[in-house]
DNA sequence: TTACATGCAAAGCATTTGCAGATAA
DNA sequence: TTATCTGCAAATGCTTTGCATGTAA
């Protein structure tokens, strides 16, 4: 048997974000619960409501796709989560709470963090009055594709 | 009456876009002349397939919005558009050919362009063995949220 | 007790597709 | 002439919503 060395965690994500639906007066139920433990119990991650809805299944737990697509939207709301729109009909959402862009590979359906000092931003055309919630970079990668040019 | 100084042109950006068409075995049919005379022949636009349709029918024509859903897909498969996905279920073509990235004010609606150097990108990630067809970068910008916190 | 949440099914919405009739070459 | 295109309506796929039932506080 290892020896585990544990670390005293007095708040984990799960239970910070157990935290801040309250905060937020929206009360931690079963079923939001569940999913707070599959999206902040394992590090970060990219999540569709599909691939959550699947992930509780296969718990054998059942929520429906429309209580996913809702709790999802609740936790952008209040911060816990980030949409990253890739695609239309393709919403993900980002567990990741660091200060990070995304990086998008079309053809592989693959969505990569990048560090937010591995863009450099100069963009005059934001007006200085615009009180800025986020920024999202996203940047999408497309293979070569031959085309006949003038 | 004024004096107009014509420079010589002798191939205009509709023109170009219709050889291009023909180049890649699309036919220049009646609808996609229409089409290619809106999106080129005044200026850099972002348009959406719903804007489109509303050009078309002020000027008293009429195109099917599946058509023109279909052309502006054909379009941007030959690299005359390129598509931006600023949301789901919202897809917006931009008909400016330089290198440039977008800017993207969500409370808005608003899409401007920004110019490829004013976006500096380190992005250790991109295995050096894929052949890049093309990198999109957009900034999304979101305003200020009030938001309870830990 | 009661305001809020859930789950189902139905609705919504941008986009795509099948197919019969039309058209460019 | 014939391969391709157009337009309609129907289908698609993700997401949202209305509403009756269930549940947290």
């Amino acid at each position: 048997m290892s020896l585990k060395i544990q670390t005293f965690n007095p708040l984990s994500s799960y239970n910070k974000a157990i935290n801040k639906l309250k905060l937020n007066g929206i009360r931690p139920t079963k079923q939001r619960m569940i999913l707070a433990k599959i999206l902040f119990e394992n590090g970060k991650r990219h999540v569709s409501a599909d691939s959550l809805f699947e992930e509780v299944r296969k718990e054998d737990r059942k929520i429906s796709l429309a209580t996913i697509y809702n709790t999802l939207k609740q936790f952008t709301n209040i911060g816990l989560l980030r949409e990253i729109v890739v695609d239309q009909n393709k919403s993900l959402y980002c567990t990741n709470k660091e200060s990070h862009y995304h990086l998008y590979i079309e053809d592989e359906d693959k969505v990569v963090d990048i560090p937010t000092k591995n863009v450099n931003l100069d963009i005059p055309q934001i007006p200085a009055c615009l009180k800025l919630h986020n920024i999202d970079v996203i940047v999408r990668i497309r293979t070569l594709k031959e085309l006949k040019d003038i």
